[in-house]
DNA sequence: CTCACAAAGTCAAAGAAAGTCAAAGTCAAA
DNA sequence: TTTGACTTTGACTTTCTTTGACTTTGTGAG
């Protein structure tokens, strides 16, 4: 039970084709028979500047909400996002980063890898829950971004 | 035969196909008349990164626990570092540890240098000196040697 | 110009699922 | 018989998702 994920997955696959969708937020609420604010939840959980995307909207009549995949520009990427990144950074977000550097050919796969698994719970699990593991997360990973920049 | 002795031999025997399981921590319980804390007691003592496995998961609506399998090749060094490995490690056994994997051909010095850097002071600075620090230190390293096994 | 309606946005509460911690129980070995 | 490692339990916490009441903004008819 997670319509988040599908609705994710549906934009998507709307994404491979053009690097551009115009959705309706209320029909596509009740083409997955939920309410249209999660549409709003699914794009500021997943389709977020840092994985890469760039969201418009416009209300009242005709209104829709456009969905951009943007290339972001590869210069100073590295730079750009350890500003991004603040003093505590959750696990979800380390991900989507990595997937953007990985797309964008600034780093390889097996780098992601390791420090996606140097970031991860399991690597951090004696740390407890809440701000210190997320900071501490976020010192690891800017570190390792700075090994790239 | 104890609870956590089933558990950990379901979880095996499901491990046995495929090379990860995912699991609805919840269920699994309820499957063993346990409570759910159990399944993290069977996960934290058996499935660890010293027996060669690695654990990610998921809170929230449609969570899950994922269990993935990593093949430890007998007479590997790999595995027999990774034993030798405490609960707790220095940044100086960090570096002569890797300096060996690397004089042998094990890893790269790219890789070496990444997870010096994970494993830096710099990199877990948040964390108070001492046991804890040493501690974190060895999970993040003893995850990111797995990643070579 | 104004008002009604159409869309999208916001926010916080409720729900769902996993994680943590430490107390209490077991059981074999010293 | 005491000790200590290992297990079981459950109260409490954290994280992520779903829902809905209320707000804001655009459009067009009168």
């Amino acid at each position: 039970m997670k319509i988040s994920d599908s609705i994710e997955t549906f934009i998507r696959e709307l994404l491979e084709d053009k690097s551009s969708v115009e959705l309706k937020r209320n029909e596509l609420a009740s083409y997955f028979n939920c309410v249209p604010s999660q549409i709003n939840y699914v794009i500021q959980t997943r389709f977020t500047t840092e994985r890469g995307y760039m969201v418009e909207s416009r209300r009242g009549g005709g209104g829709y909400v456009k969905i951009t995949r943007v290339h972001l520009a590869e210069a100073n990427m590295i730079e750009h996002v350890l500003n991004s990144i603040g003093q505590s950074v959750d696990i979800m977000t380390v991900e989507a980063i990595l997937n953007t550097l990985f797309v964008n050919e600034i780093i390889g796969s097996a780098e992601a890898k390791i420090i996606m698994t140097a970031c991860s719970n399991s690597a951090l699990a004696a740390i407890p829950d809440g701000f210190t593991k997320n900071r501490v997360r976020a010192d690891i990973f800017k570190n390792l971004l700075l090994l790239f920049a």
